[in-house]
DNA sequence: TTATTACATTTGTACCTACAATTGTAGTAA
DNA sequence: TTACTACAATTGTAGGTACAAATGTAATAA
């Protein structure tokens, strides 16, 4: 469906504010479907999020600031989302001998056997929504949201 | 910048993963910019799409279900959203007569400047996103984001 | 050493969101 | 009429988010 008819618009969008709300709009449509994914796990997307990228860390701890700079949403609170992993056993942290105001953070046992759980979920739905896509088309649609983001 | 160097990501991403992640960045990439650009006007980014909404109606009433309906993001209380804007002198509410249970929102004048003044700032920022995008990409773009919001 | 500044994280707090329960209204059927 | 069901919105409340202020640590310079 179009995204004017997505939305009901009453009035006519230019193809700029036409651009941008139909990808707001796919992102949640998306965002959404992968919280419903999560919720049975008692896990936010964030949360997930989180814990992926203290899986990509391969045995290496993160500190805060890491996280803060590699999650999809910068925008939450990094320490609380962190306790909240910690409460359930998902993450682990201490402080850096090294350098004392920095923490770090490790991924346990508990949350590499979630991820495990959850990996099939997630790349069932990544590809439940990308294959209808073309490899010509994945090409150019990652090359304009690349470009978006550029100044 | 490529999807991968802006996340940092330490592992190779599938096609499908990597492209949903970027979507999902490149969403969050423009929300906070409007977030920013609200800001001055105490107006949160839901606000604003209720607001916009509300001036689509071009005089006719909208109940809360025909903005949940049409608002970008469907999840978030729309009763104490439009509370919000009515605090703010920016809508009115009634009930309506034909049937009580529903509820009449309405932009005020006040509401109505708020958003001409926000327009040509809107305008410029879609512009400044979408405008290094030719017609052509433009098209495929849309195309590509529609196909994905389809099962 | 003692200030000074910067860094990394945590905490306080007001506000916002999610979602289940509740309230009030309308429609329908016995 | 009464009971039942569905509808539309509101409210209660637990939890999450935003952001400024505070805390604790490190680096640097006088």
């Amino acid at each position: 469906m179009s995204i004017e008819s997505e939305i009901k618009s009453t009035i006519e969008l230019n193809i700029n504010t036409k651009t941008v709300i139909n990808i707001l709009y796919t992102s949640k449509f998306i965002e959404d479907s992968f919280v419903t994914d999560l919720k049975p796990f008692d896990l936010s997307s964030q949360q997930y999020n989180v814990l992926r990228i203290l899986r990509g860390q391969k045995g290496n701890p993160a500190n805060l600031s890491t996280l803060q700079e590699r999650m999809i949403d910068k925008s939450s609170n990094t320490t609380r989302l962190v306790d909240k992993l910690i409460q359930k056993d998902l993450a682990k942290r201490q402080i850096c001998e090294a350098n004392r105001r920095k923490v770090e953070i490790f991924i346990t046992n508990k949350g590499l056997d979630l991820l495990k759980q959850l990996d099939p979920i997630t790349e069932q739905k990544n590809k439940q929504l990308i294959n209808k896509l073309s490899q010509e088309d994945l090409k150019i649609f990652n090359r304009i949201l690349d470009t978006i983001r550029t100044r």
